[in-house]
DNA sequence: TCTGGGGTCCTAGGACCC
DNA sequence: TCTGGGGTCCTAGGACCC
């Protein structure tokens, strides 16, 4: 615990359904929720406007759509987060060195690192500039927490939503804390609180006042302690920059559930090449593989084999999962499966000439497994598709980009039946207006994000996209290297075609201006 | 139409070694 | 040959976070 606020939390507000506003004007002020679309989707983020009617994360989007039947229901562009988030990153990168991303939208900033004085008033205003930087740059409102340690500048940005900020004077923590809930403090969640609540224990200064022993007998040794410290405003962790990962994995529910055996397989293989393209993509080799399987009544379990040696080879990888998957019955149906790699390191133990060999089998069994026309996609995107036909058809999702050559830009507002609706608009521009097409239309195809903020002229002579038809251009790399993994996420939940009558696609979207 | 996907950390038992 | 004890690795599961 510091004797100054010089600890900053960053947390974005609403982050992927407050891009998503800011990417199409005709969401502002209206209820918006992304996430998986699909029958089993569930929700990553709801507007403030969606959380009115009881809208929350993790949350069915069945039951979200019960909720609020007029929000527009999107599925994730994580290259847009993605780049968006590069920015806000790279703006506390001014502030200090010692910047600790948790996630796309939020992050510790070590300001005494960095150099500000160690003063409140000092503070307060680099948090404020940089909710006013972060605003000017991308658009979008983050809330900013100071305190002399991490878990209560957590605490002050999670009070300061929305769009605030809020500063923990050092010496009115506990006051503060005292009779808040316990679940406010990072780690104790609803089975923790739970076994708290049994024993009496509900506010932070009931935690501290039953003392580490009996914590600890509660929760044991590690949870116990850290709690106790925690509660009794004990925090030294520091900002720690740069965190190498420690494992990688990959994994799909699907629509319905798997009975068939070589399914399953064929599905553990495609999933244990996903897992190792990724792993390669971060220039990393792995020597525990393990798969996941999750049944149709939700019970999961997992399975592990530990290699002599770490490995990136997506052969030996395969092998691997394939054994594991071997000893598990899936009779009953699984409605998930996952395959991961941990213990990473950067190098590999393989000898040279059984990875040149390896590979080459690889590059062969890909070519073999995926067939040609596949081999390009975008990882997952094929999943559930009959296979036959030359052409593979076009998903249009709810929410992403497209171009149409002669109405610009625009995007997905629904598909079905046959046609795909579009409504025509960009960030900066006026709530657009909607246009109905066939699938297959020739002139529309899928396009890229366009940034939030308009790019200067003079900053590129090429930056400025809505006229001239190509990518979008501007801090982030245009080339699609980038965009595939995460890709893979945001399609990894296949969206239902619709059957004939329900027609939410071209139904319009309540909630939407109706001109 | 219940319950995504990608992670981190901890516990506990058995194997194995000294 | 009435048995110890500690340390590390591996496996499986679970809580928690965004």
């Amino acid at each position: 615990m510091r004797g100054a606020p010089t600890i900053l939390h960053l947390d974005m507000d609403a982050f992927y359904a407050s891009a998503e506003q800011a990417a199409k004007p005709s969401l502002r002020g209206k209820p918006v929720v992304v996430g998986g679309i699909g029958p089993r989707g569930v929700v990553a983020t709801a507007s403030y406007e969606a959380r009115v009617f009881g809208v929350r994360s993790a949350m069915a989007t069945a039951q979200a759509r019960r909720l609020c039947p007029n929000a527009a229901y999107l599925t994730p562009r994580f290259s847009l987060y993605r780049e968006i988030s590069e920015v806000v990153m790279a703006l506390l990168g001014e502030l200090s060195p010692l910047v600790e991303p948790l996630s796309l939208d939020e992050a510790f900033v070590d300001l005494e690192a960095g150099g500000v004085e160690p003063t409140s008033a000092a503070v307060r205003a680099v948090g404020e500039r940089l909710r006013r930087d972060i605003r000017a740059a991308t658009g979008l409102s983050g809330s900013v927490g100071l305190a002399g340690s991490k878990m209560l500048a957590k605490i002050a940005s999670e009070e300061a939503k929305p769009d605030g900020l809020v500063l923990i004077e050092p010496g009115t923590e506990l006051e503060l804390l005292g009779p808040m809930s316990v679940r406010v403090i990072p780690g104790v969640g609803p089975a923790t609180a739970e076994t708290l609540r049994r024993a009496g224990i509900a506010t932070v200064a009931e935690t501290g006042e039953a003392g580490e022993a009996e914590l600890v007998r509660l929760l044991g040794k590690a949870h116990g302690g850290g709690l106790y410290a925690l509660a009794t405003g004990h925090d030294d962790r520091p900002v720690v920059a740069d965190r190498d990962a420690k494992s990688v994995s990959v994994e799909d529910t699907f629509e319905e559930d798997l009975t068939d055996r070589s399914r399953v397989q064929t599905e553990i293989s495609r999933l244990a090449e996903r897992c190792v393209q990724r792993l390669r993509a971060a220039g990393r080799s792995g020597r525990t593989v393990v798969i996941k399987v999750r049944s149709y009544d939700f019970s999961t379990l997992t399975r592990s084999e530990t290699l002599r040696g770490p490995t990136d080879d997506p052969a030996v990888v395969k092998e691997a999962a394939a054994r594991l998957i071997d000893g598990v019955d899936t009779t009953a149906g699984v409605r998930l499966l996952g395959v991961g790699v941990s213990g990473l390191a950067d190098y590999t133990q393989e000898d040279l000439f059984a990875q040149a060999a390896s590979e080459a089998a690889a590059v062969a069994a890909v070519a073999a497994a995926t067939g040609a026309a596949e081999a390009p996609q975008r990882p997952g995107e094929a999943q559930g598709e009959a296979v036959g036909a030359e052409v593979k058809p076009r998903r249009w999702l709810p929410g992403l980009d497209v171009r149409h050559a002669e109405y610009g830009a625009g995007w997905v507002q629904g598909s079905g039946v046959g046609r795909v609706t579009v409504r025509f608009e960009q960030p900066w521009s006026e709530p657009g207006r909607v246009r109905t097409f066939a699938v297959d239309d020739p002139a529309l195809e899928p396009a890229d994000p366009l940034p939030l903020v308009r790019q200067e002229p003079g900053a590129d002579q090429l930056a400025d996209p809505p006229e001239d038809g190509s990518a979008p251009r501007g801090a982030a790399d245009p080339g699609p290297g980038p965009d595939s993994p995460p890709r893979s996420g945001g399609d990894a939940v296949p969206r239902t075609v619709p059957g004939p009558g329900s027609d939410p696609a071209t139904r319009p979207e309540p909630g939407m201006p109706s001109r």
